[in-house]
DNA sequence: CACAATCGCGAGCATTTGCCCATAGCCTGA
DNA sequence: TCAGGCTATGGGCAAATGCTCGCGATTGTG
């Protein structure tokens, strides 16, 4: 019963917790909060600043706004959507992930909450890895998690954006990580890559996956492709003038969504884009700079679901 | 399209979610909320504060908070449940339901995932009622919710406590009001009642339920059973000198748990207390007054499952 | 049509919160 | 042991928030 052993960050962690608890769910101004804890004021907003800051405290709005109803349901009907949410949008700050995060960590959250072993098929970025902060810790073991792509530059180091490995020690299941570099050096290489065992299984579970959830990246020299340094600004420029609309787990392709024959996507090492019927694949994206590579990942139904908010939502109907 | 041909309820409700989510989720301050919706710094508050007391915003923490988890545990052990949930206290309000009412509302929320039939029974009481404002908006078809006792006082008019059919509301679900008040005047009018069919059909759907959600209550002057008016103080003094230690559904039992044979429980209507071993049978209850009945109930294996805070669990397992 | 009751709004003010800064305690490495 | 740096603490202050009050509009009623 001795809680006081425990390393410094696992007691502060316990008292922030407490103290959002406090604050949030009971009430309780940051004064009464400091008597309590026996702490000063300024601990205390400390406190619960830090358990916001570290995601303990998780705020999610149940109400369904009709503005975003309207626009998912005429998304859906348009490009046949098995999986839509979408999320209100803060006018000023148009790329804010949260909202879409907690839309996904929702979704994903229901898959996890089954009884039956399920395997989750994930890409990696930005939206993907705010969506499993948003996760709450959950002890699933039934579930395998697999990556879809590598996570490493072509020199070995890792990339910051990894959501499987992270997702897996938060929902305790079992996970796949995709043990290669996201693009390999050239063609010969790539097939000594893919025709590790390893690889083979993991590639073979992405196939079988019963949710995927993946970032869709837009073209250009704003593009994450480039921003992390997967692709030099020559070959980005190349690639818009033979007409690439938008990336998916590196695949890239064209304005209709149709995965293009060029150079760079053949030294791709993710696992194959999955072929539309099978599971839910859900796209995961807001932002002014994606709607063209949302939309035409729509067209050539390379995703079956999304994840987006209301600005983005508008620009995807309008044309 | 157009979304201002609702009532003013809905357009308001849906500004305020925007509000709260602009607040809690973008992390707006209400000055630039009130800019983005075009209203007054002052109605943008209202909008806030709507949000939070319409329960629009749900806020859950999501960390295992170390005094809590020993709690639990050791309450797992002494009394071997199957459901276990210690949420924190605030000392100043010891009988704040809020907490009790998030944990069981993410125990009803697991059930409602499943994607297999499922029967949730639930008794009455301030916490069910708390609990079911804290479960988010679901559609869940598949499941029934039955309630285990009625709604009515003996003269007909309706209880304030019922948590059927706002939950069936909430999560889209059928559901099984249980057509009867709580207490029949004598044991006559108690067998006329039970002869109706549609009370059989629903006590027979009570004993099949795959989760059973109910308030404990205690004995005393300041008992639910008595404050709401299903018992004189005299009724109450004669159940107090016998031995009464608690209440559940309205039936009462002794300090061993032992469902006892008395004037009064031969006029309860409610259904039969679940027998131990069939499904999770989950009491959810705070509050010193609340110890004595709670223990009691534990003993007797009236209920295999518990959630309720820190003090009243440190009460439990002292002595 | 006039009147009354009600509701929502915005001004003003007290409280609460977030943050910067000076300081004190603590760890590290020589 | 001590110097140097690092982190946590609480004071103080500006910004943000919550609340009350009076006003004007709207709705319901005689």
């Amino acid at each position: 019963m001795s809680q006081s052993r425990f390393t410094p960050e696992t007691t502060r962690l316990d008292d922030a917790a407490r103290a959002g608890w406090l604050y949030y769910v009971a009430g309780n101004t940051q004064d009464e909060i400091a008597k309590k804890l026996g702490v000063s004021r300024q601990s205390a907003q400390r406190l619960v600043s830090l358990a916001v800051s570290e995601k303990l405290v998780k705020v999610r709005l149940d109400h369904p706004i009709a503005r975003c109803m309207d626009l998912s349901g005429a998304l859906s009907e348009r490009f046949g959507l098995r999986v839509i949410e979408v999320v209100p949008s803060d006018p000023s700050v148009p790329e804010l992930l949260t909202g879409i995060a907690i839309a996904a960590a929702a979704v994903l959250e229901k898959t996890l909450k089954s009884p039956d072993e399920k395997i989750i098929a994930l890409g990696t970025g930005r939206a993907l890895r705010a969506c499993v902060e948003q996760l709450p810790r959950m002890d699933c073991p039934q579930h395998r998690i697999v990556s879809r792509l590598g996570n490493m530059m072509s020199d070995g180091s890792a990339t910051p954006y990894n959501a499987v490995i992270r997702m897996a020690e938060r929902v305790g299941a079992r996970h796949y990580p995709y043990p290669l570099p996201v693009v390999a050096r050239d063609e010969e290489e790539l097939r000594v890559m893919h025709g590790q065992e390893a690889v083979r299984h993991t590639m073979e579970l992405c196939t079988r996956a019963d949710l995927t959830l993946v970032g869709v990246g837009q073209i250009g020299l704003n593009a994450p492709l480039r921003v992390d340094g997967f692709m030099t600004a020559e070959e980005m420029e190349a690639l818009m003038a033979e007409g690439a609309a938008g990336e998916i787990t590196s695949w890239v392709y064209d304005a209709d969504g149709r995965v293009m024959d060029c150079a760079f996507n053949r030294r791709v090492a993710s696992a194959p884009l999955p072929v539309p019927g099978s599971g839910p694949v859900v796209g995961l994206a807001v932002g002014k700079d994606k709607a063209g590579a949302i939309r035409a990942a729509l067209r050539g139904r390379l995703i079956n679901g999304l994840i987006t908010d209301e600005a983005t939502a508008e620009r995807l109907l309008k044309q």
